[in-house]
DNA sequence: CCCTGATTCGC
DNA sequence: GCGAATCAGG
């Protein structure tokens, strides 16, 4: 594939979007991010910084050219997790899922999502948060399943999330003791299996409330 | 491990 | 100009 106006339109037009170069090379087909990001480089529209210094040396311009290393790898070095934080006073907690999931969906999406189209949603901050019919009536085994589960959960932390792990909140926020599931999600769901049980639910606390 | 963009350099 | 390989980082 080549370079055809059209293609660098969509191209440019997506970048602009925000969108990745991996889901721009996804929509345009017979390309690979790499070819995306070279493309962008080459149309100088990487950085949209409105800096015009030319004075300002902010590359050092060392450029580094390593002679390429296939296999020793230096591994940096084991961040040590100290964050002082002052814990909020309404801790949430795990139970009310429904407060963090759109938050920990939120923090993902920007850089990582999936949708190539124009799907952007506002995401204003403090939204409806509309599907909170209330954690009531979950099937027992599903609740029981998910207590099996948070024993087995990976603990991941914030930064570990992906599309793929399961972003079910476990323990309390404000306190060391708190990390996420992990687990393999469940096609596209943002949780494992167990956790999209209790999560979504078939709909039948919907019936109570009559209108 | 997943993903992001940045850079290099042979083609 | 192109983009795979690689680097650096979240």
């Amino acid at each position: 594939m080549s370079w055809t106006d059209d293609r660098v339109e969509t191209l440019k037009r997506m970048w602009g979007d925000g969108a990745s170069a991996s889901q721009i090379a996804k929509e345009l087909g017979g390309v690979t991010r790499n070819a995306v990001i070279g493309k962008v480089h080459r149309l100088g529209l990487s950085n949209r910084n409105t800096d015009d210094k030319p004075a300002a040396e902010a590359k050092p311009a060392p450029a580094a050219p390593k002679p390429a290393k296939p296999k020793a790898r230096p591994e940096p070095k084991a961040k040590a997790a100290d964050e002082d934080e002052k814990a909020a006073e309404d801790p949430p907690v795990a139970e009310e899922v429904d407060d963090d999931e759109p938050r920990t969906m939120a923090a993902v999406p920007p850089r990582t999502g999936n949708n190539i189209t124009a799907l952007r949603k506002p995401l204003m901050a403090g939204q409806p948060l509309p599907p909170q019919p209330s954690a009531n009536e979950i099937s027992p085994e599903a609740l029981a399943k998910v207590n099996a589960v948070e024993k087995t959960a990976k603990k991941i932390s914030l930064m570990e999330l992906t599309e793929r792990t399961c972003k079910w909140p476990i323990g309390d926020p404000a306190t060391e003791k708190f990390w996420f599931c992990g687990l393999t999600v469940q096609a596209g769901k943002p949780y494992c299996e167990a956790h999209v049980s209790v999560a979504f639910q078939p709909m039948s606390s919907r019936r109570d409330r009559k209108r």
